[in-house]
RNA sequence: UGCCGAGUAGCACAAUUGGUAGUGCACCUGACUCUGGAUCAGGGGGUUCUAGGUUCGAAUCCUAGCUCGGCAGCCA
């Protein structure tokens, strides 16, 4: 992690850590966590508590593990480990522990099996169904199970056997004797066991009954001995359960403590409905580069160093926000300027013929690779007879604020020469086909020795030397700032538009030496990068995603002229 | 019903133990003059939900009220 990474804010968090460690808890030792389920991919949210957990860690000159919540095996997969161990590493942390929920599938059973010798869990045999039904209502406490007061010593058999495999899935259950009349219902005896056959990403088919979440996560701590337990919002309920698990098994007393989650505009975050959009096809996969996803993001152009600097950002809190999409865009904008290296590109060309240039000429031009950066050196662009421009940075008729070519009018086409437009070229229907015009050769390198003025600099490309690209044009999945609002189908809120595929995209030929990974600025429009699965520069195909597009005040004064 | 949280600029959010109310977007102005769709600088804009109270001093603490949101699975 970079030390330029922005100061994170003193939030609620730090300031419980703070005091705890200038108290002299835990002897002043610092333990986080991070506990992906890996049943799907890590987004944006995740990285917000990856930073914090990670980040707090680092603070206080503490550690943070790396633990998988794997007790539900109908749902999770290597797959999701892989990748979910990939995407922390990209976004530049480093676990101290590697750890499995699973592995402590044993010791979460002896403390089971301790409760039970206490009296304080007992093996019910009613219906998922009859559990739910009795449990009450959010006005009414719930009715005591008929299995409750089982002998201590026929629950130990029962729940020996229901891991030895004697019983049907789901048809008995191992719960907590807490408080059924408790108005959390958290604390109305919570199931800790039930019986799944299903074949478990590590454990394999050693185990046929799996503990609860709420059963397995607090004991998971104790055992790492973690000091801060870092979740979102949604565990608040939990916590009297949380706690009261360690404390009657006798187990480090591990504090949880609870923040909101991210919420962007523009798009959705819960996996649920992220795995809706890759199963109906919305997107290309996980990986798409419109998805919040982690590696949707990183595939889209984002930085390890955009994502962190946004999550120092937005800070942490316990209220649930909705962070403004253009901020996590202008961490990646204020990333990219600093460091990305200028290319040109024309998008959507419009050929140039260049009257007075020497017939088969080429000039190879010195170009800065980063006006912000003179240490990024410089690189040479080729100049001949034929070039393309921007179509939109010419018009016939210009109106007045348009500072662009216009027949009659010069501008300096950048690190290159001023060019006069002369004449244009239609086709049989009217369409402007080409331009013709004249440069000045007094201007090489784009000035004018009279110091003549131009209002505007081009980008450009030289015909005869471009790369032919594809380049997508991302815009918001959703149409709307708040997709989830109003409506019961989240999916009738997507932007249509969220794509745009452009095919015939002309590149400066240093651009063939693109690299995956790296950000351009392509100059006057945004920064892109190459496609991490589409393109193949060895064998000439490039493909550029644009990840964010410069500021755009032209389109917003166009706006404003009506 | 319980627990928790929130009401602050047009919008979305901040504000370290009580000490001149800040940030992004939007808006306005200026600088640069080889990104005029970049970048940088500056500016306008708030009775901090209401009513009381504590205090030299309250967005912050207390009381009452109003409004809104989250959670309540043999998922995590």
């Amino acid at each position: 992690m970079s030390s330029s990474d922005a100061d994170p804010r003193r939030d609620f968090v730090r300031a419980i850590v703070a005091d705890d460690v200038a108290a002299g808890k835990h002897g002043g030792r610092v333990q986080t966590r991070f506990p992906p389920e890996p049943n799907g991919y890590l987004h944006v949210g995740h990285a917000k508590s990856i930073c914090l957990n990670f980040g707090i860690a680092q603070e206080f000159g503490g550690q943070c593990n790396l633990r998988f919540d794997d007790t539900n095996p109908e749902k999770e997969s290597e797959e999701y480990v892989r990748s979910i161990l990939e995407d922390v590493r990209w976004l530049g942390f480093q676990w101290s522990g590697l750890y499995y929920a699973s592995d402590y599938f044993e010791r979460l059973y002896g403390f089971a099996v301790k409760l039970i010798e206490d009296g304080k869990a007992f093996v019910d045999e009613c219906s998922a169904d009859e559990i739910r039904r009795m449990r009450g209502t959010l006005t009414q406490p719930g009715q005591l199970s008929p299995w409750r007061d089982r002998p201590i010593a026929e629950n130990l058999a029962l729940f020996q056997r229901m891991r030895a495999g004697e019983f049907p899935d789901g048809s008995i259950v191992l719960r907590a004797k807490i408080d059924m009349a408790s108005p959390n219902l958290n604390l109305r005896d919570p199931v800790l066991y039930r019986i799944r056959r299903a074949h478990h990403h590590r454990t394999g088919d050693a185990w046929c009954i799996y503990p609860t979440y709420d059963y397995a996560h607090g004991q998971s701590d104790a055992i790492e001995e973690v000091t801060h337990s870092i979740c979102t919002l949604e565990f608040e309920n939990h916590r009297p359960l949380y706690e009261w698990f360690l404390r009657e098994i006798g187990l480090f007393p591990s504090r949880q403590i609870e923040f909101a989650r991210l919420n962007l505009t523009y798009t959705v975050m819960s996996k649920r409905k992220l795995l809706q959009l890759v199963q109906s096809r919305v997107v290309s996969g996980w990986d798409d580069p419109r998805m919040p996803t982690i590696r949707g993001l990183r595939r889209r152009g984002y930085t390890p160093e955009a994502l962190r600097a946004f999550c120092a950002e937005i800070g942490v809190s316990k209220f649930e926000s909705v962070i403004d999409h253009v901020r996590l865009e202008n961490a990646l904008r204020e990333d990219l300027n600093k460091r990305a290296p200028r290319r040109m590109a024309v998008l959507r060309p419009l050929k140039v013929v260049i009257e007075n240039w020497p017939a088969g000429h080429v000039e190879w031009l010195d170009a800065v690779n980063n006006p912000e950066d003179p240490s990024a050196g410089k690189r040479l662009v080729p100049f001949a007879g034929e070039l393309y421009l921007e179509r939109d940075d010419f018009q016939e008729d210009p109106p007045k604020k348009f500072f662009r070519l216009a027949p009659g009018r010069e501008v300096r086409l950048r690190w290159a020469y001023f060019i006069t437009c002369t004449s244009v070229v239609k086709n049989a229907q009217g369409e402007i086909v080409e331009l013709r015009c004249t440069y000045d050769p007094a201007t090489k390198g784009g000035d004018s020795p009279d110091g003549r003025k131009v209002k505007a600099t081009l980008h450009w490309v030289s015909a005869p030397h471009a790369l032919t690209a594809e380049v997508r044009l991302y815009d918001h999945l959703f149409g709307v700032e708040f997709p989830e609002q109003g409506t019961d189908d989240f999916t009738t809120n997507l932007n249509p538009n969220s794509l745009e595929v452009v095919r015939d995209a002309k590149l400066e030929p240093s651009l063939a030496e693109a690299e995956i990974g790296v950000g351009y600025q392509f100059e006057r429009q945004g920064y892109f990068c190459l496609d991490s699965a589409d393109a193949d520069p060895r064998a000439k195909r490039y493909v550029f995603n644009r990840s964010v597009s410069l500021k755009d005040s032209w389109a917003k004064a166009q706006k404003g002229e009506g």
